[in-house]
DNA sequence: AAGCCTAGCGCC
DNA sequence: AGGGCGCTAGGCTT
């Protein structure tokens, strides 16, 4: 049972499968989509982050929902079409402005109606080599959509005060406007006299480095990585100014006042922002949460922060995608990378996890390339796969994920420099340039099937625990066990401390299934490790 | 002043 | 000569 909503000049149509249509005021919305929930129907829409927020602010909980703009992106990717733009925009949008300017009619043609869409999307679902896995794709990606919402509504707990007492501890008391914090100013001034050559523009890269080299540390670069190499008094206070430098700037005073209020950090998740399928955010940089500041990350009184990774997910996606039974066997435990190590294909913990990493990234030097010959030998179907995945991109090709998000094809750019440097004539630097692209797209291939496979087992594992919390009994989202933030392979569930057991269980058993959603019958096991905590810089 | 780019670092 | 991001600061152009 699916119900399109669309937006008419007099309210908003909510249309059943049987056309029947009913049209509401904009501002009964909410009680008309609580009043058609009990059917569980499907909501078929725009856009997830327009409609849902209100309905949420509403107190109205949505349990599936189609969401026509993200699936449109998944087509268009797959038909090598733009994706459509302008969705949910008002029928009074400026000329030009329409639905129809990607298919080249011109702005007389009419908005798209969502029905149409809809009825679009279906057969194009339909006419898809798999629609089942695409139809599980779409379902998925829209599930997504609506968690994005509910936990940007209920927000991650936040503490304000342990923020602000770890960032004092750090840096020192909170500077004036503008000012930078007593430790940061002790920092510089001791790496201006260790280096003694006057001053020392310690917040402008290349001046930096220009200032290293008349001190006679010889550096390309400020990077830290760069100068952890170097022996040099002046160095371990510069690494600190720099690590509590991108504390102060990054996830400081400002950040806190801009980004924590009432004791919560709202960030907008973009569920399918990334091209593989990851999600992005946007404000806050929520995705990148430093570690340093973890410890702010607070479960209410009564409550836990129930927090779930899933343990080397990536090389269980590989291994799952490529059917290699032998890595199937070295994950069955709780530790893939141990398993390599027991199955006797590499000697350490350290080589295995390098070595698998840069099997799926495309890594060609130090350790990592070492061992992969060792590891082509015992995982050949797992390395085999990625293996061809990069050729295929270097080939031009596109690549699909295992629910079939496609990749996008090469820029014509670089489709250019491959025909020019097979061109007759062609000179050696445009065969080196031609090349060197060609491997670039080959990695950025390689890593997709991967990691974009990775996303689509995360949705469904998202899926499950959501659906497994799942109530609408009325009870505030806040009220009760919920999620509230997600990053790539883990999952944060806030949970009254008297439900903890079963958010646990719920997590665990949502993963089991995701594994079995996304690749049917896999003798792959994904383990999540799940810690119930009261900060989250105590989860690992 | 605003927009764009690069360098660098945070996360997975 | 390692995949994907977001964000900030500095420094340039417009």
């Amino acid at each position: 049972m699916h119900i399109v909503v669309d937006r008419r000049p007099d309210g908003v149509a909510l249309i059943d499968d049987d056309g029947a249509v009913e049209l509401v005021a904009e501002a009964s919305l909410a009680q008309a989509v609580r009043e058609r929930e009990v059917e569980h129907p499907r909501w078929v829409w725009t856009d997830t982050a327009q409609w849902y927020p209100p309905l949420l602010r509403g107190g109205v909980r949505v349990e599936r929902c189609h969401d026509l703009r993200l699936v449109d992106a998944l087509l268009a990717a797959i038909a090598g079409r733009p994706a459509r733009r302008e969705w949910g925009r008002a029928p009074a949008a400026p000329r030009g402005d329409t639905l129809f300017e990607l298919d080249g009619a011109t702005d007389a043609a009419p908005q798209l109606a969502a029905p149409t869409i809809w009825a679009q999307q279906r057969a194009a679902m339909a006419a898809h080599a798999d629609p089942a896995r695409l139809t599980l794709l779409a379902a998925a990606e829209s599930a997504g959509a609506l968690t994005a919402v509910e936990m940007q509504c209920a927000g991650l707990p936040w503490s304000a005060t342990a923020h602000d007492s770890l960032l004092t501890e750090l840096l020192g008391s909170r500077p004036a406007a503008g000012a930078r914090p007593a430790r940061l100013d002790e920092l510089a001034a001791e790496v201006e006299r260790l280096l003694g050559v006057g001053p020392v523009p310690i917040d402008s890269p290349p001046a930096l480095v220009a200032t290293l080299r008349r001190a006679g540390i010889e550096v390309a670069t400020t990077r830290s990585s760069e100068l952890k190499r170097i022996d040099h008094p002046a160095i371990a206070p510069l690494l600190e100014y720099k690590s509590l430098s991108r504390l102060h700037t990054a996830n400081g005073w400002n950040w806190l006042d801009e980004w924590v209020h009432d004791g919560r950090f709202r960030p907008t998740f973009v569920p399918g922002g990334v091209v593989t399928g990851r999600w992005a955010s946007d404000g806050g940089g929520a995705l990148q949460l430093p570690r340093q500041v973890r410890g702010a990350v607070q479960a209410d009184e009564g409550w836990a922060l129930v927090v779930a990774d899933a343990a080397q997910l990536e090389p269980r996606i590989l291994a799952a995608l490529s059917g290699d039974a032998a890595m199937a066997r070295a994950g069955a435990g709780v530790d893939l990378y141990a398993g390599i190590v027991a199955s006797g294909a590499v000697a350490t913990r350290e080589h295995a996890k390098v070595g698998m990493l840069g099997a799926m990234y495309g890594g060609t030097t130090g350790v990592s390339a070492q061992v992969l010959p060792r590891l082509a030998r015992s995982f050949p179907q797992a390395i085999g796969f990625v293996e061809a995945a990069a050729r295929a991109g270097e080939r031009g090709e596109r690549v699909s994920t295992r629910l079939g998000r496609t990749s996008p094809a090469p820029s014509r750019s670089w489709r250019e420099g491959q025909e020019l440097a097979s061109s007759e004539g062609s000179g050696e630097a445009e065969g080196r340039a031609a090349r060197s692209a060609a491997r670039s797209w080959g990695r950025f291939t390689r890593n997709f099937v991967v990691q974009g496979t990775a996303a689509e087992w995360a949705l469904a594992w998202m899926a499950g625990v959501r659906r497994r919390l799942w109530t609408n009994d009325g009870t505030p989202l806040e009220a009760q066990p919920h999620l509230v933030f997600f990053v790539h392979d883990e999952l944060i569930v806030h949970s009254p401390l008297h439900r903890v057991d079963e958010v646990q269980q719920a997590l665990t058993a949502a993963a089991a299934d995701a594994g079995r959603v996304v690749f049917g019958d896999t003798p792959v096991s994904f383990p999540v490790t799940v810690a119930a905590v009261q900060r989250y810089s105590d989860a690992k």
